[in-house]
RNA sequence: GCGCCCGUAGCUCAGCUGGAUAGAGCAACGCCCUUCUAAGGCGUGGGUCAUAGGUUCGAAUCCUAUCGGGCGCACCA
């Protein structure tokens, strides 16, 4: 059920009829203050402008005209012709009814399946996971829940950075350490944090080395079977460590999802080939280059895109520019979705301009980057450690789970160690996760210990608390299975709550259409807090409360728990019976 | 220099295609556990929506300029 859209059909029907031209926008909102009911209708006020009417009138007409029995109580003209929508109770609890017997919860499901490639979490396996990389990992992951649960065929690809530069380097350092007589296993590969810090530091300081890596990257790159093996050790060990915190995170990405660039090294030839065949590409100071006059500065210098290094390497261009030709043309991709840092828009703008101009990407595969912003430290500059060094993301999960554990331990009185241990884990990750997946920014984005793992207010911990105490009063209940009753609202914390409750689809549809998944967030926090107030203000299993009511409220109940769980599902957040 | 993103309560952030009196959480201060889990609820205080213009019935939202912050602009990804 989506109410919005049933009520902007109904207005675009008597829109219709008053021969309004079409296209007229209905401007249908969830109304912005209790009085004005649960939706208002904006459109005839633009409508009246665009015709040069009275506003005031032209609501009237819309209102005479609009065919709302049964769904709405009242209906009324307020202001310069707002048109405020009062639902009616009993048609509520209908649409409440029909969602408790769904298990899709009354959200309807995708007419128009779409393939969607999700491009997301990409780490570079050069390195491990640092806290750099929570964001694409659990914004994409929540998107891709969602996508699946509207019904889109959607495509998971891990873009793991396999072959870039820093992989000469590393096998360089590697070599040297075997002649050394290193144990391979336990020694070098065993902290693959510090063995980077080691091979950069030769990098840096060290005369030769730099030109020893390079050597090694084209030697990879060419296929040279002993730098290829030596290679397969670090990606080995690298995606081992990624599929520990993706279990952690509770992250669906399988090995099966990766798709890393190395996989597009044998189009990278052809792809340049293309390009110089197409003449968009040119030799311009011993590279090869794309220029772009759509970019151009104001004196007209086009903004150059290189796709082919002096000395026949390639790069992310190249690399990107091949996936582009893969999803849309092989995958058949209506959508393309990037999750990476606000830093790298410039590239993408350019890739989905060559890509475009090229043919790689068919016209109708949407090509959709979105960005996010960088991690910043508390004191808003780039986000270090007191070292100064990244902060592994797998550290701050455990420190997560360790903390919330304290909490739990503290506040859990009737739990034994099995169940602490489970709730402190779904508790801490989900704290990380929440913190996170609730903002929208795309620009700084503050990383706090303190705001992620505090455990009050709109936090994950305070959702997981609302589902116990739902699941709670559900068990003291004794429901027989599939149990029904009818749903009579009387009271307005009942229907503060069945409102919010039919409008899951809703929000669902809004976190589709611009991969936001705060919109969700926002959402559950919401329900949560109207179930709150709620739980408060209307007794169920108390004394002298009506066998009727009483069934009522656990009707809402049920529904509140289900779609509870369900949207946090969807975040990847796990509930819990007890905590 | 050019470009992108951003500036909303003391702090962290919402605010959907322009809508009515700009909302949450944290922090502060009251009240509410013999009664369905107090990780909770109810209430109070707190704002020149960076600034200045413009567009219009109506602007936090759109346009222009300025100031402030972050980031990006040729062989890293």
């Amino acid at each position: 059920m989506n109410i919005k859209q049933l009520l902007t059909d109904k207005t675009l029907a008597a829109f219709s009829v008053l021969g309004l031209p079409e296209g007229t926008n209905p401007a249908v909102t969830q109304s912005t203050r209790p009085e004005f009911g649960e939706y208002q209708i904006n459109g005839a006020m633009a409508a009246a402008k665009l015709l040069k009417t009275n506003p005031r009138q032209l609501a009237e007409q819309l209102l005479s005209t609009l065919e709302l029995t049964d769904i709405a109580d009242k209906v009324t003209i307020a202001g310069p012709g707002f048109i405020n929508v009062s639902l009616n109770v009993n048609w509520l609890a209908r649409q409440l009814a029909q969602a408790a017997e769904d298990p899709r919860l009354g959200v309807s499901i995708n007419q128009q399946p779409q393939t969607v490639v999700v491009d997301y979490s990409a780490p570079n396996l050069a390195k491990e996971m640092h806290v750099g990389h929570l964001r694409s990992t659990i914004i994409g992951d929540a998107v891709v829940r969602t996508l699946e649960f509207w019904g889109d065929n959607v495509i998971r690809q891990n873009h793991m950075g396999d072959w870039g530069t820093q992989f000469g380097m590393l096998i360089a350092h590697l070599e040297d350490k075997l002649s050394e007589g290193v144990d391979l296993e336990h020694v070098a590969l065993a902290d693959l944090e510090d063995f980077y810090r080691e091979a950069k530091k030769r990098f840096d300081d060290e005369t030769g080395f730099a030109d020893k890596s390079r050597q090694y990257v084209v030697k990879l790159q060419s296929g040279d079977s002993h730098c290829q093996k030596l290679w397969q050790l670090f990606i080995d060990t690298s995606i081992k460590h990624s599929a520990e915190v993706y279990q952690k995170l509770n992250v669906t990405l399988k090995h099966t999802d990766i798709k890393p660039e190395s996989a597009y090294n044998s189009m990278l030839n052809g792809i340049v080939a293309d390009l110089k065949q197409q003449k968009l590409a040119v030799q311009s100071m011993g590279a090869l280059v794309v220029f772009l006059t759509e970019l151009a500065d104001k004196e007209g210098n086009p903004s150059p895109f290189i796709v082919q290094k002096t000395g026949g390497g390639f790069l992310y261009s190249t690399t990107d520019l091949a996936a582009c030709q893969y999803r849309s043309h092989d995958l058949a991709a209506d959508r393309v979705i990037i999750f990476t840092d606000a830093r790298q828009g410039l590239h993408f703008k350019q890739v989905e301009l060559v890509a475009r101009k090229a043919g790689y990407l068919r016209d109708n595969t949407a090509y959709d980057h979105c960005p996010f912003g960088t991690m910043m430290g508390e004191d808003g500059t780039p986000f270090k450690t007191r070292a100064g060094g990244t902060v592994k993301l797998i550290d701050l999960l455990d420190e997560a789970i360790v903390r919330a554990k304290s909490v739990v331990q503290e506040k859990a009185t009737d739990l034994n160690e099995a169940e602490i241990a489970d709730v402190a884990n779904k508790v801490g990750i989900g704290a990380v996760k929440f913190a996170d997946l609730s903002k929208n920014r795309t620009s700084d984005y503050i990383f706090s210990w303190d705001a992620m793992l505090s455990f009050e207010g709109a936090t994950a911990p305070y959702l997981q608390y609302a589902y116990t105490r739902v699941r709670s009063i559900l068990r003291r209940a004794q429901l027989v299975e599939n149990f029904s009753a009818d749903i009579v609202i009387g009271s307005a914390p009942e229907k503060l709550l069945a409102v919010k409750l039919l409008r899951f689809e809703e929000t669902l549809h809004t976190v589709i259409k611009d991969a936001q998944p705060n919109l969700l967030c926002n959402y559950l926090y919401e329900l949560a807090s109207l179930y709150m107030s709620f739980y408060e203000a209307c007794p169920i299993l108390k004394e002298n409360v009506e066998p009727e009511l009483r069934d009522s409220r656990l009707m809402l109940s049920i529904l509140a728990s289900r779609i509870l769980q369900q949207g946090l599902d969807l975040l990847g957040i796990d509930v819990m019976e007890r905590m």
